[in-house]
DNA sequence: ACAGTAGCAATTGAATTCATAATTACTTTT
DNA sequence: AAAAGTAATTATGAATTCAATTGCTACTGT
């Protein structure tokens, strides 16, 4: 049925590194330090070291030759950049799910859409992102392309350390509601160029952006800046207020 | 300026594989013997199976628990799902080069458009293709979107040795053609709607899943079927004949 | 004769060891 | 006293070694 889990050590060790850079146990920046690690997780230094490989190869850490490894510093460009790539995965997968999704399906995410709107009714901000993320994970399920769920879910992984968007206005809350219900016509009318649009344009991303461009810029997320060697700094930060 | 090449073994390895993947020295479905690859670059085996374990995560190999690696089989529903993504990401490309894009690129583009109209008249197929590739190349940069880039690129790697679309009918050059003269227009109008509309729909893809389909039905692609374990051959050979 | 189990060989997973590169601290010179 | 250069220490890159799992083959029992 399912992949079958493979459990190899260095995918166990990613995994756990994984985490630790989600929670900010390992700060952005912050340089890794294998035999740190190694103690920690009480394995060797092969291990760790195929894990950081793969992980760099994730996006999540980036390596210096001959110096280490460190979290990578989530930009607000970069960030931007990986939003608008989900959100232009978002649209192919609600148009390949119209195209796919069974009956069934169509009915289970009913059910999800109806509690995430009792959840909205009780001002629940977290029990309605909770079903909203299933209601997405649905929709990406029912596109039946592996490689787009497997992309998908690595640029989602690049970006979940900032994704908590604890601030919702009720202006965008309101309108992201109405996007789910348009959303849940153009699926019951399986109209893939519909739901396909509506999901590129969906204002989750665009909200999660705009609420970021403050969270980035409080220093919380980049430290000391973009610029590592260069004592330039660019107009990134500036971009923000503009 | 652009990225620091880092020039680590595995690395170097890694795209080492890469290649003989590319050009089929290393058969799909092959089983990978560290061993012998070892001896084959003259590298010790550490920086070897680090190279393996960043190849599984893009996926050109995968890794069998306690027995080792070996190419991934690339059957015809997993190139069709790759060429939606990449159809997708293209458009997405086309929509934020029209934002970005600067008049000497648009420029650029517009003489490699001319030379590669050259190389239609003349004909010359391997031309052509070379020219295709840069204007994509272009407009992806232009998006000044480096996740999507680096996204695109891995793409393009996963199914890299299936592009060869030696055939080519002249109704379906033509229409690439015609489709190229839109592209050139959206740009200069900086139509970034059409462009990405455009893209999405470009001839290229569609077309080569199209030809694809009777070139991995031949079994050329996937020797043995898509089943694993299973005993039984089914109508590989006789398919060749039909 | 066929099936199941046990033993052996081979290959991968992980750890330890060795080498090389970088950083830091200390000393010397200006 | 400050700066630069050199040496030493620390950390990463790579190789070798050790252990464990798997697969194959042979032998025995039914």
């Amino acid at each position: 049925m399912s992949k079958i889990l493979q459990r190899n050590l260095y995918r166990e060790v990613a995994d756990r590194i994984g985490d630790l850079i989600e929670h900010g146990e390992l700060a952005p920046g912050e340089r890794i330090s294998e035999k740190q690690l190694c103690e920690k997780f009480g394995v060797s230094r092969t291990p760790l070291r195929e894990a950081l490989k793969v992980l760099a190869t994730e996006g999540l850490i980036e390596l210096l030759p001959n110096r280490g490894a460190r979290v990578v510093r989530l930009t607000f460009k970069k960030v931007k950049d990986t939003y608008d790539l989900m959100a232009a995965l978002e649209g192919l997968s609600g148009e390949l799910a119209c195209q796919h999704i069974s009956d069934a399906e169509i009915a289970a995410i009913r059910q999800l859409h109806d509690t995430m709107l009792e959840h909205y009714r009780n001002q629940d901000l977290m029990a309605y992102f909770e079903i909203n993320r299933k209601i997405h994970e649905s929709i990406l399920a029912a596109s039946r392309n592996d490689v787009l769920q497997e992309m998908y879910s690595n640029l989602s992984q690049r970006v979940k350390r900032v994704r908590y968007s604890k601030k919702m206005t009720q202006t965008f809350w309101r309108q992201a509601v109405q996007d789910h219900e348009n959303m849940i016509a153009a699926l019951e009318k399986r109209d893939s160029q519909k739901l396909g649009q509506i999901l590129r344009e969906h204002l989750c991303n665009k909200l999660e952006v705009a609420t970021l461009a403050g969270v980035i810029e409080d220093g919380s997320l980049s430290p000391e800046n973009s610029a590592e060697n260069s004592p330039v700094h660019s107009t990134e930060n500036s971009a923000v207020n503009s």
